[in-house]
DNA sequence: CTGAAAGCGCTTACAG
DNA sequence: CTGAAAGCGCTTACAG
């Protein structure tokens, strides 16, 4: 494998001189810019990127943490970014933490070790305080997660205000039994559409009803179950808003079983537009995160931390819109 | 950030002593090990991955290209990929193609200039000459996709026998008429699938008819309007195989479109098992590939050719069985 | 058991 | 415009 020195011999130059064609420098001579040019054509030559990130200080790796690649809520997100990274130069290490604890620690870690430069999360299941000690070797963004106060910066969505879309637009059907089959509320995002859920319906006088709000592993099994428990009530709800598709699915299901018409005798919707929402029948009304832009809009706000450092960086926190798509699981039938 | 000399200046020893601990190496007295440990402790050192691995000539990198992230096919050989490269202290460099040839030889580079170990491949769009050059940087195992020929390792299916066992079904049931809608046939994959269909009529003595053999593009369109032109036909098939389920769902939306009702009017099969399967009404009959098994042999086949030299690994090609899943849109009803 | 020295392949002041 | 030298942070013969 041909080094720098070799480019150097073949040309009869100094490797300081093929370090500044290598690296577009001015103030090289044309016909010794071509010698080079030709040496390194004729051997073949590409620059090892250990060594030159050895010595500038940087890896131009990004590891990203996903829970669950499956979830195409999260493979978008890493589309998005390695579009992004690999026009700026960056490559993605891909880090699975299967949301486990340990093994999200471990991937932090990576800082510490120098083995990337900068860290995106796309959940954190670990406190808050355990990124603390990390921070001093590179930046943190996240995305889709976020936390109160400012600290570390993030892109995501208004959870709160997208889940009240979804109500209204319920509300707005003729409903006022209408259930939410949440996700793990210890997660912010699933305690914040639950507050979007109640928003909406203390908004125009609606009593919340506590046997009416439900909460599942984000599952199709889950959201089956508790669907079967809400039509175990009494006074069960007309329509039901899940926390994602994949719950919203198990929803269906369940309703299926008992002989229930969707959206005739009670309407769904849900949450992502996961490719399912257009496969179930009847297709499932849901709301839209523009994944590709949030995961392409972190990776550039993590170069810009890496760029101007972390503390310099403003918008810390970029909010996008959302949208909901109304399809037949949410249409009265004329 | 504390450097080995750091901790060799606090411990009172050389780095190179320092590395020994660092290393597990023998021929370290107990005092001095206990000595170093502390001084890597208090200055919460840890070893810069970078420097390391350009000595060694190594970087426990591994590139894996993948078309598309979103299908949960890659995504999950990627999961296996992940959980192996882990355990072996490898970490993965996530390289999307979208398909797109210049893409994919970009990626493949960085053999070259030495920013991976190796290199998997779920799938190849370039011709297979284009990777010659690259080989002698470093090892290149497919997975899922795999040439003729065994001079590239890989990890696959008997595309052509899987396929082979979903026609006897549908000819086990009493179909005569069995279409099939295949993928891009450039692709080695789609055209095994299509010899496995042949084989099985064949193998019955049953006619191949041109007209129920159609080429989409692996979409939910693709097989949705494939499906629409097989029933423009004098004499239409009682049951169409889709070479993946993606394409499935096309058929049976266009099936429930001209009002034909699966599976007793018309029976479909997909392959994959991919989550839509089990959410389409009704059910899917369809294969599932080990995905999480080949995901993770492909790492350990790299990490072998990287351990012992590419030339000596045997079982260059590994090949998983796969099974038939039969639900309900191939079911006959009592 | 321990250390001084060389070297992995680059880039970057510094000097000319 | 060009080059000699130092150095990024490690590991590894080699010598003692």
């Amino acid at each position: 494998m041909p080094t720098i020195m070799d480019v150097a011999k073949l040309a009869g130059v100094s490797r300081t001189t093929v370090s500044r064609v290598l690296n577009d420098k001015p103030r090289v001579d044309e016909q010794t810019r071509k010698k080079v040019l030709a040496a390194i054509e004729q051997l073949n030559y590409e620059p090892s990127h250990f060594a030159r990130h050895l010595r500038k200080q940087e890896t131009r790796l990004i590891a990203v943490l996903v829970p669950d690649i499956s979830n195409p809520f999260f493979s978008r997100l890493l589309e998005g970014m390695e579009e992004v990274a690999l026009e700026r130069g960056y490559k993605i290490l891909l880090c699975i933490t299967g949301d486990r604890k340990e093994r999200e620690m471990q991937y932090i870690r990576m800082l510490e070790s120098r083995q990337v430069d900068g860290i995106i999360l796309t959940a954190l299941r670990n406190p808050i305080d355990s990124l603390v000690p990390y921070m001093q070797f590179g930046p943190i963004v996240f995305v889709n997660e976020y936390v109160d106060g400012d600290c570390i910066p993030s892109v995501a969505i208004d959870n709160t205000a997208s889940a009240a879309m979804v109500v209204r637009h319920l509300i707005a059907l003729g409903h006022r039994r209408i259930a939410f089959i949440n996700g793990p509320e210890h997660i912010i995002i699933c305690r914040d559409r639950k507050a979007g859920y109640r928003k909406a319906l203390e908004s125009i006088g609606l009593p919340v009803d506590d046997q009416l709000m439900r909460e599942c592993d984000y599952t199709t099994e889950g959201g089956f179950r508790c669907t079967q428990q809400l039509f175990e009530l009494a006074d069960p709800p007309t329509a039901i808003f899940a926390a994602n598709d994949t719950i919203a699915v198990g929803v269906i299901k369940a309703l299926r079983r008992q002989g229930l018409q969707v959206p005739r005798q009670v309407m769904v919707a849900g949450f992502d537009n996961n490719p399912f929402s257009t496969v179930i029948e009847p297709n499932l009304t849901t709301v839209e995160q523009p994944t590709h832009l949030m995961g392409a809009e972190a990776v550039k706000l993590l170069i810009k931390c890496l760029d101007i450092g972390r503390d310099k960086v403003k918008f810390r926190r970029i909010l996008f819109e959302t949208k909901l798509y109304i399809r037949e699981s949410s249409t009265a039938s004329e």
